[in-house]
DNA sequence: TGTACATCAGTGAACGCGCGTTCACTGATGTAC
DNA sequence: TGTACATCAGTGAACGCGCGTTCACTGATGTAC
């Protein structure tokens, strides 16, 4: 984009409207990411561009790049929890809502890929994802409820995690691949899962 | 490592001896790979420094940085494809097949975290990789056996393979958690999986 | 046998580039008197 | 009411750095005569 577009398209901000800017370099920075798939291909020079504005100017909302990218995934898990705790309000019972956080889940994955990928590597610190608590949780209120008898809850939980893990990083990784009709392919993955458990 | 170290460690190869350095460039840019997990964040300079070699000797082996990569993942490719094979070859009956593939990909993702990692990151081609298939035949035989009664081969496959590749990934990633008997915990995935497809 | 020469596996300096980040500045906006 | 001034959201140029890659070269090794 040209500067001379660059100064027709964004205008300067309002007094205390600072604020705009930095919800689009949030916004801005978590597409690219998006489209990149990683966050080192990802400069502070691509951020500034799209959001028309100069590279100096997003050091005026966030201290380094690093602090700027743990803002974006953080906003993306907080949004995630949310997500689990509303399916789970919807869920008719046990068995429904394991399925229903499992799915919630691959799709929060499928849907920000670079978040998920982030949370699952690991490098972050040495705990487990808050996602693997919302599937022991759930996990754990079946098998209290009669509904998943005889199942350990916590290796139950770890298999049900790994497994739409396993899938949905699959399904970032080879975006090409035959996957069929995806969804459904997520559902058949839970089937296997719960009938799975119940059945060993 | 300082100039002098490196004299000192490595000397000039011999007249026919040139393949010896491609060998190790491969070898460290395949480190260098999984400990960053991107090939862009792995510089042609970092991978000269760790075979003790100038970065104008990479040239000398490959034609470019992409090149160099593509021949480090098709090595892995292959590498992990060879291993399904020769474990297919030793089961005894259909789904104890499928069971033995799982275990043994499972197994070379923990025996070689690095290459398992590379394998299934998807970053530097397009197909899913070879060991895919060989879950998937193994699922066809089971099938055409009548040991899978019902289960369409091609989805069982592909949540068979995920599922394992979650749990090793999840091990891998994250090996200071309560993961309890691992080998256990992978037989109890495989026994999941397998129940899961009968069961569905 | 000695020696001139071709070959080969590298070296060392340099190129242009994009990066994150800093710093002095600018010009519009709101406010006090 | 007009005007001087503080504030604030940005700009534009520049920094040092590491990158992939090129290019002219070097010095050891093997070989022909």
């Amino acid at each position: 984009m040209s500067p001379a577009t660059r100064t027709a398209t964004r205008s300067r901000a309002k007094r205390g409207d600072g604020g705009k800017l930095r919800q689009a370099i949030l916004e801005q920075a978590e597409r690219l990411l998006v489209e990149s798939g990683s966050h080192e291909s990802v400069s502070i020079r691509a951020i500034a561009q799209r959001c028309d504005v100069t590279p100096p100017a997003v050091y005026l909302h966030f201290v380094d790049k690093e602090t700027l990218f743990r803002e974006v995934c953080a906003r993306r898990f907080v949004e995630l929890d949310q997500r689990v705790e509303d399916a789970r309000k919807a869920a008719a019972d046990p068995l429904d809502e394991l399925r229903t956080v499992g799915m919630t889940i691959v799709n929060f994955g499928l849907e920000y890929p670079e978040a998920f990928r982030l949370a699952v590597s690991g490098r972050e610190g040495v705990a487990l994802p808050g996602a693997f608590g919302h599937v022991l949780a759930a996990v754990e209120r079946a098998a209290a409820a009669g509904a998943l008898d005889e199942v350990d809850p916590h290796p139950g939980a770890l298999v049900v995690w790994t497994g739409i893990n396993g899938l949905t990083s699959a399904i970032i990784a080879f975006p090409a691949a035959e996957w069929g009709d995806k969804q459904a392919l997520i559902e058949h993955m839970l089937d296997v899962l719960i009938e799975g458990l119940l059945s060993t």
